[in-house]
DNA sequence: TTTGTTTACATTGGATACAATACACAATCT
DNA sequence: AGATTGTGTATTGTATCCAATGTAAACAAA
């Protein structure tokens, strides 16, 4: 006999493995602001029927993730420059008080993975692989303070925003920038100082909002009314 | 031809309608923690069949109003001590900041409104209705920011939380303690002083957390073991 | 008595079928 | 032409049915 021991409460419904798939496409921008997602296609695509593809669009809306409208269907859900303004601000003081609440449950194992993280996300070479670290590299900071619901707030908030950081992180600058702040946050934490740590965390957070909501006007500067011709299709 | 027009858009779904009563009768504290949510039954009670009641639930699981376990199905989700200091940290600093962000935009009609509240909190008889103002009075002040996410954040919070307030506001101190409150968070809110309603707010949802804790300690403190005999069916 | 096994039943997960609605386009009228 | 109405099709909402799983009672063995 030889066989692979797997636990069988692990195993997934179609449901959760459907919602998995879509968030992460959603988080990783493969699919556009307002891009329609159909039940029987994605259905098609699971090889289930529509009733599990259903929860997990249901999930998707709780989450912010998808707008759902009655016998329309479900669309990506956008983030509009007021939202972006508000959701910044809320993950800062989230993400400020749960850093300070982390740090003196901090580990050297924790610190030591934190630096990996941080390591990888300066070297990353693709946009998604960086915003993939830099969330792996404050989420495992963040981890260490027990807290499950300051977890979900920030983790459903970065959902939302993180496709939008391609831009930010695909810049030398905006790279450059970032690292050092995170060196200095985990700097802060091996020091085992909760407010400087906090201080700088909530620095990052409305650094990141600034470039980003800089960056977004400029765009939509740029487009006053119509869309360029060479756009048109 | 006269009539009165209906936006049909509002109409609203089996799943919606479902929800909206399941989630009034958690927060409500109507069903025991732990208490399981049978599909059938459901479905029976609203004259559907169990599609809508399983969706439903799905948004009910991604509110953390009950744990939904695969082929078991889902009761109402209990909250633990640590979980209840957890939430009611997160709710000081993001119900702080809320009002902080509401009072600039607040109109004489919305203080009014939030009077109203008040008034009828503090003369308030049964527990159900008193939880009831108290939610409004604070929220109400909160809707002045016009920031969703963070009203959505705090909602989410308050949902899971409400039905445990029962106790403190069923006794005279706790009542009293709370009306003094409020009364001293509105006069900053009249005084246009965004700083000290920020303060006096974060103050008084920790106090909350300080009663609540206490009471549940000796509560769970009392009951060592076993239940008493007398509590026996 | 206690422990393990079988079996029946209750409950949930998912598939299929049908109903309700929205949307696009053709037909009609002024 | 323009507006209006009818019609067909795509899509979503819900009901019904079947399969998979959990639960507990009945029963057998020690």
């Amino acid at each position: 006999m030889n066989f692979k021991a797997v636990n069988v409460a692990e195993v997934r419904s179609a449901t959760e493995v459907i919602f998995d798939a879509l968030r992460q496409a959603i988080i990783m921008g493969e699919m556009e602001d307002g891009a329609p997602l159909r039940q029987e296609e994605i259905a098609k695509a699971f090889n289930t029927s529509r009733i599990p593809v259903r929860e997990a669009i249901v999930r998707l809306e709780q989450l912010g993730l998808v707008e759902n409208r009655r016998y329309k269907g479900a669309v990506v859900a956008a983030i509009s420059i007021e939202e972006f303004d508000e959701i910044l601000d809320l993950r800062s003081i989230v993400e400020c008080d749960a850093i300070r609440r982390a740090v003196p449950l901090m580990t050297p194992e924790i610190l030591a993975q934190a630096r990996n993280h941080l390591e990888s996300f300066s070297v990353a070479v693709g946009p998604a692989e960086r915003i993939d670290f830099n969330r792996k590299f404050h989420c495992c900071l963040y981890e260490a303070g027990q807290s499950p619901n300051y977890l979900k707030v920030i983790n459903s908030l970065l959902d939302r925003m993180d496709r939008y950081l391609r831009a930010q992180l695909s810049l030398t600058e905006g790279m450059e920038r970032a690292t050092r702040e995170h060196e200095a946050i985990l700097k802060a934490c091996e020091d085992a100082d909760p407010d400087t740590a906090a201080a700088l965390t909530y620095g990052h957070v409305q650094g990141v909002k600034a470039s980003l909501l800089n960056y977004l006007k400029s765009k939509r500067k740029a487009v006053p009314t119509l869309p360029e011709p060479t756009m048109a299709k």
